[in-house]
DNA sequence: CCGAATCCACAACGATACTG
DNA sequence: CAGTATCGTTGTGGATTCGG
């Protein structure tokens, strides 16, 4: 469960790779469509199709591509019933709403900022 | 101070644009460099060379960038001293810290589930 | 020191077509 | 319905240079 049984000295190659891992889930995450992802798979269980639905503007290829890279993080897990037609369910995991849980705070600023920004941006722009 | 004075009925046509809007700000706001930039910010103010050193990786074209994208939406205020050679210094606005606040999660999120996500990850690999 | 502009290599993205 | 592969276009981002 844990990396490592006993707290040795802080050996710096291991800072090191935790940085990079860091800084290459933070590249991961901290990605437009991800986000959107999340935030709509935050309401339950959605399918496929759903998704694209749900989520404006992205294409197909787009949304398989995040889906696979959020299953990789072990953010979101993925059912596959067989049946035909073919009919795959997309859920969140443990560690997936918790990330959610940070992408609500994200969403609720924007939309709390959302006059305060447009008015700064018109004030930019002359 | 705010958008309407009074709170007529629903118009679609504000709600598209509202949510739009909300799209092009969350488009600029999650995005990887400028996420590392706010959190840099954090700290205090700092020169343009300064972030160029603490953010790891950043290219000076990448940094101009966002900071002209952050300083258009108000979050971070630009200050340029009238020196030779110039000084220039950012520093965070209200509204730049409150959403250093949510980016706090995210990195909190991504430190706590570092050894989770790598371990998925390998899983998904082989 | 800071920033804008140019060039260009390369990755991202959308569209399309094909498979199970 | 869901996923993969290919292709062509667009655009992003790094290196460099010049200007204030």
């Amino acid at each position: 469960m844990v990396t490592k049984q006993f707290d040795g000295p802080p050996d710096e190659a291991d800072l090191r790779r935790a940085d990079s891992l860091a800084r290459e889930i933070f590249s991961d995450v901290a990605d437009k469509w991800a986000l959107l992802i999340i935030e709509a798979l935050g309401e339950g269980t959605l399918r496929f199709s759903e998704l694209r639905d749900e989520i404006e503007g992205i294409s197909h290829k787009m949304l398989t591509q995040n889906l696979r890279m959020l299953e990789r993080n072990g953010l979101v897990e993925r059912t596959v019933h067989p049946v035909v037609p073919p009919r795959v369910e997309y859920t969140l995991t443990r560690p997936g709403q918790a990330l959610r849980v940070t992408i609500d705070g994200l969403c609720d600023w924007t939309h709390r900022l959302l006059g305060h920004i447009d008015a700064s941006r018109r004030r930019f722009d002359a």
